[in-house]
DNA sequence: TGAGCTGTTCTTGTATACATCATCTGTCCC
DNA sequence: GGGACAGATGATGTATACAAGAACAGCTCA
């Protein structure tokens, strides 16, 4: 049996992770208790955990706010992926199932323009999904599960689904097949340099956007 | 004023990576309210932020163990530090103050082997404690703050504060000054190779007394 | 004597009542 | 008319009552 605790969070994050409540917006108890039907300390309960996380910020006696997205939490996010991704494609890319990566390049390919928000993010997610599951060890697994939350958030409000897709794409493809032949350290390198492209474009975007 | 959950948490963290709560134990909510003279609400918010820190597993309707410190957990927690720690030196090693290093540099010398536990932790930790302080990345000081407390535990269970002081401050000492003549790469070539010493020994110190 | 059932007990899970504090608003006094 | 104080309001913080489930002990029956 699910518990309501689990529920409230996991509805709570999607909403979040998706920028139903977006950044910067005022949450409260009374009001998710409606939404999630629940008495308060499921609630309370999946927000702290969420605070923990830095999806939200509980402010004593005030409310809970939906935790920004700065251009400093933005680059620290970059800064993590571009630290951990390649190490972990060099260390353990050999980890990595064959058949997994098959059927993410299959799904590549398959990209067309017509895909809705969840298809696009999920596609965008794929590759580096397999690679930190590939992962062994738990604090990175936990933690890179937990930054790409967050990285799904800043393609949202950077308004990447809709403009960088298919350079996104192709990346992803040429870093799965150089997984695909074993080459892990081209597959980093490639990795690397995808992630600091990426960087630089969300940036643009969000200058242009204006984000704090 | 600090809040009842807050101080719960900070009690309860402590007892658990000073071992007084050795790992595998069991705690219960009602002996916890005792002793840190509470309600429920309080004790029950920071076992769930601790479950989160993969310090307590809060089994439904059975109880709350100490996470136990497996052969596995602790080779993460090595994982994890030689990955990040001597990056971390090299790309912020010029932010750390001067002054700490020096600091550090002098307690380090004016070691003597009559210090009890709370102080040779202390001891132990404040390189590291610079180094993570200098990042500033807010994920990697989250993390590294974690991985921190889960190697007080592992210091402790292992006995390492009895038999290694002398050699662990020797290291620490030789990083220090390289980092006091600013030769970082250097100091985090010095780190990785402190931190496998320290892995190996660990681990032996670990598999003399039959550890899980 | 042993296996299985049953009731008690002890655990966490959830709901809710009350406490406390911050903020806003309205009124009163100057 | 404006500022200060008091009370209402609404938020989270805390305590507690009740629900539900698991484990264990003891009893019964074969």
């Amino acid at each position: 049996m699910i518990s309501l605790k689990r529920k409230a969070y996991d509805i709570i994050k999607e909403n979040i992770v998706t920028c139903r409540y977006a950044p910067g917006d005022f949450l409260n108890e009374a009001q998710l208790m409606e939404e999630i039907g629940t008495s308060r300390t499921p609630i309370r309960e999946a927000l702290s955990k969420l605070e923990q996380e830095r999806f939200v910020r509980i402010v004593s006696k005030k409310g809970v706010m939906v935790s920004e997205l700065t251009l400093k939490e933005i680059g620290d996010v970059y800064q993590v992926r571009l630290m951990l991704e390649p190490q972990i494609v060099r260390q353990w890319g050999a980890s990595i199932p064959i058949e997994g990566l098959e059927d993410c390049r299959k799904r590549l390919l398959n990209y067309c323009p017509e895909m809705d928000m969840r298809q696009r993010n999920e596609l965008d997610d794929c590759l580096h999904r397999l690679i930190i599951d590939s992962c062994p060890n738990i604090y990175f697994q936990q933690w890179m599960t937990h930054i790409y939350c967050q990285n799904q958030r800043i393609r949202v409000i950077s308004g990447q689904l809709d403009q960088l897709m298919e350079e996104n794409n192709e990346s992803h493809l040429r870093i799965a097949e150089r997984l695909l032949i074993s080459d892990y350290q081209g597959a980093a390198d490639l990795l690397y340099s995808h992630l600091e492209q990426s960087k630089e474009k969300t940036f643009s975007c969000l200058l242009k956007i204006g984000a704090p």
